[in-house]
RNA sequence: UGGGGCGUAGCUCAAUUGGCAGAGCGACGGACUCUGACUCCGUAGGUUGUAGGUUCGAUCCCUACCGCCCCAGCCA
């Protein structure tokens, strides 16, 4: 049942089968609750893909809800963004639904907590509140309008609704028990009153605003939900969950089952410290290329697949952990190495001058667009007497594992012919400002006989190339763990988490790029043209994620 | 300190509910290669948090400890 989609399995998805199985359901409901009080990041991917994905997976369906309570905190561009990045995941909703739908209905059975003692309006300020409740050793005491008449009781909520007191002045509270060890089940706050604020949905109508212990349950119940699914810091409000649907009369009861939240390391998953980051300005936005939000994984140049396979890969348990960067990564690299065509760049230019090639001349040699996936066909590169090399690919003398160009040495040029560098011409400082080399012309399409060249490294002509912006990035953070200890985390962050390029060199087929088109520039990483920054003819190409690269870990030499 | 959770390989997770502790990823080594990529092959890595108990047999059941996370918003 669960194996459909070949989505490993997890606790939950046992507990659904065993649902299932014993008729307790015949389908399954689940639901995605954010919050729109920010962007969605790669935590809300693992739920999106967990709840989503059991809908899919099982006879079931899955809504959005905005848990929208707190008009305070709330905005459209975040339920508008929200909407955008679930879809952009592959995920379509079976309802879109608001918890403020449900606002009249969740006042009426307020209305019926009151009328069976359940509720009371409480008139103590929310310092009072605090003293009465006690501390996490100490029972509280209860609230001296607990035992107020139901009569009274409704009168003073009705009134709330209306308008008549001010913020803070009154609470409709829940009536459970002041001494329970479970902090949430001491007479929570089910009802606040703030006035003036436009709730994005509701504008101007309400002046009460129910609380989300009780908001949910409800929200959850009316959908038919059957399993509603939640982090760990939920599950010590399970019991509110229960007592607010076992409290009033509804149909519906579903069960709540909590999941450890997704860590991944050098980065920061909390929406404060994601909005701080924002707000003031250590990134560009929410879409900024490093934040780990949906938005800026997207334009960062992640798949919606690569985000799926990799919160199949961390699984779903009640045990807290840190994934490492590297599942992220490979998870992209994955995708990309089967579907990225592959392109040369040269990322730090060194000329090269091939002294036995005709000045007036050039060459359109075709060039494989995949290694191993014929089916993506041919591009032509342009052959020249000036090319450029990456610096890097180039020593003056180094050892047998060097396998690159070194003076006197012979390396292939992809998709092109075997040189040899003859000569490296420095300038008055000694900083080496050309290459001159010789090309065997017989090594076009194979290899020569009776030697071994170094290696293969990417090249651009010099004539034909481009020059291109790229930006390399890297880590938000510099620490595995940003702000551990109690310190700023702000003080963890990587200053060279964006290199620019301005002088990078592409291949000619890379200037018509679109924003967006992903590629794999060789031997450096995939990387994908910017969707804010690029202009027509003129791509701005971001890093999405560097190669694999064993050789980067050998001490230099 | 009261309550609620969680501890299995570097990381993420399994272990048919008491029957020889496994996988993926990573690391390391090798093969292949016109990408130091991809792919393939192999190796290492464990006192299952600790100490007792029950049992022929314990990752699993019991007891006591230890460690880590969450809860004292009129946030979600």
């Amino acid at each position: 049942m669960s194996g459909d989609s070949g989505a490993p399995t997890n606790f939950i998805r046992q507990i659904i089968d065993d649902d299932l199985a014993s008729g307790k359901h015949a389908r399954i409901h689940t639901r995605f609750p954010p919050e729109p009080n920010g962007y969605l990041h790669i935590g809300h991917a693992k739920s999106i893909v967990l709840n989503f994905g059991i809908a899919q997976d099982y006879p079931g369906s899955c809504n959005l809800r905005f848990d929208d309570t707190n008009p305070a905190k709330e905005e459209e561009e975040f339920v508008e963004a929200i909407k955008d990045d679930v879809r952009w995941l592959g995920y379509d909703w079976d309802a879109l639904r608001f918890a403020s739908d449900y606002f009249e209905q969740l006042y009426e059975y307020a209305l019926e907590l009151i009328r069976s003692g359940k509720a009371f309006v409480c008139d103590l300020d929310a310092e009072q509140v605090r003293e009465y409740r006690g501390t996490l050793t100490e029972p509280g005491r209860p609230s001296p309008y607990r035992d107020r008449s139901i009569e009274e009781n409704l009168d003073l909520f009705q009134r709330m609704r209306a308008g008549d007191f001010p913020d803070g002045s009154r609470t409709l509270r829940a009536k459970i028990d002041m001494a329970s060890p479970n902090i949430n089940m001491r007479d929570p706050a089910l009802y606040r009153i703030r006035h003036g604020l436009i709730h994005h949905q509701t504008g101007a109508e309400w002046c009460i605003y129910p609380m989300y212990d009780y908001t949910h349950p409800i929200s959850d119940a009316l959908e038919g939900i059957t399993h509603s699914l939640c982090t760990l810091e939920f599950e010590d409000h399970r019991p509110l969950y229960d007592w607010v649907l076992d409290n009033i009369t509804i149909a519906c009861h579903p069960r709540q089952i909590e999941f450890s939240r997704l860590n991944l390391e050098y980065t920061v998953m909390s929406k404060r410290r994601l909005t701080q980051l924002v707000q003031e300005k250590h990134v560009s936005g929410w879409n900024d290329p490093r934040m780990p939000t949906i938005a800026g994984l997207r334009r960062r140049g992640y798949t919606p697949e690569a985000i799926r396979s990799f919160c199949e890969a961390v699984g779903v348990t009640k045990s807290e952990g840190t994934v490492e960067m590297g599942v992220l990564e490979n998870s992209i690299r994955g995708h990309l190495d089967a579907v990225a065509p592959r392109r040369m760049v040269v990322l730090d230019p060194l000329k090269v001058t091939i002294s036995n090639y005709p000045d007036d001349t050039s060459e359109a040699l075709p060039a494989g667009n995949h290694p191993k996936d014929e089916s993506m066909g041919t591009r032509e590169v342009v052959f020249t007497r000036e090319v450029y090399i990456d610096r890097a690919d180039f020593r003056e003398e180094a050892n047998k594992k060097y396998k690159r160009l070194v003076l006197g040495g012979e390396v292939r040029l992809r998709n092109a012919y075997v040189v040899r560098c003859d000569e490296a011409i420095k300038d008055a400082d000694g900083e080496i400002v050309e290459l001159r080399c010789t090309y065997d012309p017989d090594t076009l399409g194979h290899n020569p006989e009776g030697r071994k060249v170094r290696g293969v490294i990417h090249w651009v002509s010099a004539t034909h190339g481009q020059r291109a912006e790229v930006r390399l990035y890297d880590r938000l953070f510099s620490t595995a763990n940003p702000g551990r200890g109690g310190q700023d985390f702000l003080d963890d962050i990587n200053a060279d988490s964006l290199r620019v390029l301005s002088e990078c060199v592409v291949e000619p087929a890379l200037t018509s790029a679109t924003a967006g088109e992903r590629f794999q520039f060789e031997r450096e990483g995939y990387f994908v043209v910017d969707a804010v920054d690029s202009r027509a003819g003129a791509p701005v190409f971001n890093r999405i994620v560097s190669l694999r690269d064993s050789w980067g870990k050998i001490a230099e030499d």
